[in-house]
DNA sequence: ATGAAAGCGCTAACAT
DNA sequence: ATGTTAGCGCTTTCAT
């Protein structure tokens, strides 16, 4: 390639990279001739000179999913301007997996690694005096001097019960995920203490179950069996508020006229799906994955950044909490 | 790290490969030292000296989604037998990302590419004579000499029939998505086909509309409202057969009793959301990713696989059609 | 059974 | 303004 522009490689690497001092109708002419070769620049042995990949990994702890997903979208947006890829590695929640694609990260020699998961709560960091910096996106290490990002739970849960406040309902139930959660008991004590800032009381109990339709359902018929005066609930995802909803039409119950209802995770597909369409609390997860990116850009750019870093959360209000 | 063990580079390049004849003792000093170390290979440095990454691009034309996912960890499972990683590159329905994706990945020489996209109808080629072999996954080439690997969507079509005709259905109706989707057509014209092999006519024209649950529910009322007499639907996807089923509900229809209903995708949060659960059709996207992978291993070990594979569907039965 | 040395394709420092 | 050259860290002949 250097060849046919009748250059050196080195003047052509400097020309192809936009270094040194050429004419300018030489970097041209390199530029033309590597065009018509369809030349592209071997990236592992620039790699092994310069030191750098322009990669970093992704670990997912949880398998590849519907909170993996936002999170890498947007941190290949925050990458993606500085040319930079990401390598996507699922460790499903095997610790053998993870620790097998850390060697495999470290031996591609990635800039950077950003380990994310599927539940909020705090985890083993993934390796200590690792050579490479790492952020961990929505979840967070419990290491306090690691960089972490992650959602405000608890400035979700208390959108959701002042938006409830705010469209007039004073009897509000939780109804959320397993109690072993630490998403679910966030937000619940969250509500509490929302509620209780207020001078009111949770209408019922907070109702733990399972992240699922048919725990909603259930729960629905639980509130309404036993009697407690409820005129909204939140739930602590969208699948139990869809179920919720059902449930309560069921029984004959309107939504919102009788029983106002928030979700939890703003999932287009439950939001929509539901009748009527559901207001619920956005974690901004692409903004997470985009903020974990620049972080880890920062870091390896030698600006580091520690500790746990929250963002808040966004109320979307829809029909099952119109006035 | 050689040195620590007392040998040459040479001679640790051995022991760590398993190549060469070396001296079990000699084998094991220098596993040790490397242990002891933390050393890992540059791979950089192997690729540039071996000419093999151990690396294959996905590239998935749509934004990563419900099906990539999938399609990446079936893919990521076959590779990861051969000690192979994926880079996955969302393109987001974008020929410039696209291409510059491809330009990435050509010049991280990685051994292989793999396409995929949301819709199964075949697509341009990403390129013509790359360097690299490429498969494609869910959807195809429209170069019949590239490598595709599909999901037989007639005989999925064909299957959901039968199994409405085998529980005794026979006024049968077909809703799905816009026509001018190739999933929705080819769908529609099995189904069609299938009846009329068995001398039926379908119990009403198909219902062309989104791939929503909003125009599942329009369509039971559309059906309804004409006064088709219908024992059975076969939906396009799992969001309109749920859709379809709440509105046949509504109009006080019993499912599985006056209608049964059979949707297509097999989503879990879908098929298990419906009340009653959901039969569907599972194209096995696992299954595709997983073949599309070793076919690409195979490609790239010198035994080309030209065409256009296609891999059946299955059905799984659930409430919404039981007898 | 092990060591020495060449070279993969590039960049960067230095020479011209 | 351009060419020359020495490595980056590894694998792999070829000697020993």
């Amino acid at each position: 390639m250097a060849a046919l522009a009748g250059v050196s490689t080195g003047t052509a690497s400097k020309a192809l990279n936009g270094r040194g001092a050429l004419r300018p109708e030489t970097r041209q002419r390199v530029q033309q001739a590597a065009e018509q070769l369809g030349f592209v620049a071997n990236a592992a042995a620039r790699s092994l000179q310069t030191g750098r990949t322009y990669t970093v990994g992704m670990i997912t702890t949880d398998s590849i999913g519907r909170f993996s997903i936002p999170l890498l979208i947007g941190a290949e947006d925050a990458l993606g301007a500085g040319q930079m890829s990401v390598f996507l590695c699922d460790a499903r929640d095997d610790p053998i997996r993870e620790q097998y694609y850390l060697r495999t990260l470290l031996s591609r020699k990635v800039d950077g690694i950003i380990v994310t998961g599927r539940r909020t709560q705090a985890r083993a960091p993934i390796g200590v005096g690792l050579p490479v910096p790492v952020v961990y996106a929505f979840i967070s290490s419990a290491d306090p001097r690691d960089c972490s990002v992650v959602p405000d739970e608890i400035d979700g849960a208390r959108r959701a019960v002042q938006h409830l406040l705010a469209v007039g309902r004073r009897r509000i139930a939780h109804v959320t995920g397993p109690e072993h959660h630490h998403s679910a008991t966030v937000r619940a004590r969250a509500t509490a203490e929302t509620l209780a800032a207020e001078g009111l009381q949770p209408a019922a109990p907070t109702l733990y179950g399972e992240w699922s339709e048919a725990w909603g359902r259930q729960a629905a018929g639980i509130l309404l069996s036993t009697g407690a005066d409820v005129d909204a609930v939140f739930c602590g995802s969208d699948q139990i508020a869809r179920g919720l909803v059902e449930g309560m039409q069921a029984a004959g119950r309107s939504v919102p006229a009788d029983v106002a209802v928030v979700g939890f995770d703003n999932w287009d597909v439950m939001v929509d799906g539901c009748r009527p369409a559901l207001t619920s609390i956005d974690m901004d997860l692409e903004g997470i994955g985009r903020s974990a990116a620049e972080l880890l850009l920062a870091t390896i750019n030698g600006n580091p950044v520690h500790g746990r870093q929250t963002r808040p959360c966004r109320l979307v209000p829809r029909a099952s909490t119109a006035v």
